[in-house]
DNA sequence: TGGGGTTAT
DNA sequence: ATAACCC
């Protein structure tokens, strides 16, 4: 197919060596990061914000702040109070209906899709994209005396030099110019600034694109890697490696990438389990093989609250109907149709950190047709169902304290776009019956014999 | 400690 | 249904 050639100037389109489409050996990834996201969209929805040192508040929390706030000592998740003490000017907005921030955040994601359709969602701020294809695109029209001019946007990790020669090096820079387009257009149409970071693998690319803070882009060259690993000060730092692993890791005393890089394999996979075991390993000598997989339409939308106490049944119901009506908005405005509820509670608790309880269902046929137009029909019977769920998980006839409640819809099909007399239509399981439900199934089967 | 999301078991 | 991970 191709044959790979050792370092080559000379010759007329350059290519010594192609990967073949599709192949996981040689990608080119970027990661791309907003800058404090909410107090960004937040700036934008009210100029005046704009230079006072701003914060976003979700109940007692600043989940997050502008960089003037930074500077003044405000930190991420900090309290409220604390935030207030360390900077008495320090602008506060409520946070916590996510709808600007949503709309936002996908506005994002689809700006980026058409530089390449290969785009995964990483919360709301972060977005993974792999532009291996349209890096080769522009590589290979390249003649060698046109090399020159290649020259890498934004910073270069460690400021290592480049080579020019290695063809390695040719795909992080276009790759790197690729990510100023993104963050240029970002910009541009959507008002949003953000940091980048480019290379061979997601690990590496959101390791990378954090090393240069607010707005500016970094490029990862592969000889070195292990100093970016390596910069990494505790293992909980790694992505992938979270709080829970963490500890038990720290239990068997690995505490720094090092010690992790040269733990016994075999030890590790016996105390975490084989897959665990292997994949964070891995992330510790900087490999990641992991796809950027693309999000495409959610899986799932969820509202919740939480609160200091609820502790009677019309107390959750009302709470439940609120959170019922935005998602039912929500589902309305996305046009595919849940098939799956579940509410999840958390019980207060001193110790447990983390304790959430859920129970889900299917939703009745008869309901899912309902979530279509006025969406009023569907509530009613959707908050009865909930409160079926929500019973079998709290014996309302003994004192309880919930702290949070969270409805959830799920299993999201795409509503039938398959017309009436045409073969899809009948071959479609209960489109065609559905609107008899006095219809038997069968029935759907003769008459599409008969046609 | 918020208000979301995902995948694996 | 839960547990882990991500923001």
């Amino acid at each position: 197919m191709e044959r790979a050639r050792a370092g080559a100037l000379a010759g007329s389109p350059v290519h010594d060596q192609v990967v073949p489409a599709g192949s996981s050996s040689s990608r080119v990834i970027v990661h791309v990061d907003l800058d404090c996201f909410y107090a960004q969209v937040e700036m934008i929805s009210n100029p005046e914000l704009k230079g006072k040192p701003l914060g976003v508040q979700q109940k007692s929390l600043v989940v997050t702040c502008n960089y003037e706030a930074r500077e003044l000592g405000v930190k991420k998740l900090m309290s409220v109070r604390d935030a207030k003490e360390k900077c008495p000017q320090l602008v506060l907005v409520n946070g916590e209906d996510l709808t600007r921030y949503r709309a936002i955040s996908y506005k994002v994601t689809e700006l980026l899709e058409e530089f390449s359709p290969v785009v995964e969602r990483l919360g709301f701020d972060e977005n993974f994209v792999d532009v291996t294809e349209m890096v080769e695109k522009r590589l290979q029209p390249l003649q060698s005396d046109e090399l020159p001019a290649l020259t890498v946007s934004g910073h270069v990790y460690n400021d290592q030099s480049i080579n020019l020669h290695d063809i390695l090096h040719r795909r992080l820079l276009v790759g790197s110019q690729m990510a100023a387009e993104m963050r240029e257009a970002m910009h541009d149409r959507l008002g949003l600034t953000g940091c980048a970071g480019v290379a061979s693998n997601k690990l590496l690319a959101k390791l990378v694109s954090g090393v240069f803070k607010p707005n500016q882009q970094t490029v990862l060259l592969p000889e070195s890697s292990q100093d970016l690993i390596l910069s990494l000060k505790h293992i909980k730092e790694m992505p992938g490696i979270g709080y829970k692993t963490a500890k038990r890791l720290e239990a068997l005393g690995i505490s720094s990438v090092p010690d992790l890089q040269t733990f016994p394999s075999k030890i590790l996979e016996k105390e975490l389990g084989i897959s665990v075991a292997q994949r964070i390993q891995k992330l510790s000598f900087g490999e990641d093989n992991s796809p950027v997989t693309p999000s495409g339409l959610p899986q799932s939308f969820s509202e919740e609250d939480s609160f200091k106490k609820c502790s009677s049944e019309a107390e959750a119901k009302s709470k439940i109907e609120e959170l019922l009506a935005s998602l039912l908005n929500r589902v309305r405005q996305d046009g595919r149709k849940p098939h799956t509820v579940r509410l999840t509670i958390r019980r207060y608790s001193s110790e447990k950190h983390y304790n959430r309880e859920s129970r889900q269902c299917p939703i009745p046929p008869h309901m899912i047709q309902k979530l279509g137009a006025g969406s009023y029909d569907a509530m009613t019977p959707m908050v009865d169902t909930i409160m079926k769920l929500f019973r079998n998980m709290v014996n309302v006839k003994m004192p309880f304290h919930l702290t949070l409640l969270n409805v959830c819809f799920c299993n999201l099909k795409a509503v039938n776009t398959a017309k009436k007399g045409t073969i899809d239509y009948y071959l479609t399981p209960s489109l065609s019956t559905m609107s008899h439900p006095g219809k038997r199934s069968f029935k759907m089967k003769e008459t599409h014999m008969e046609d």
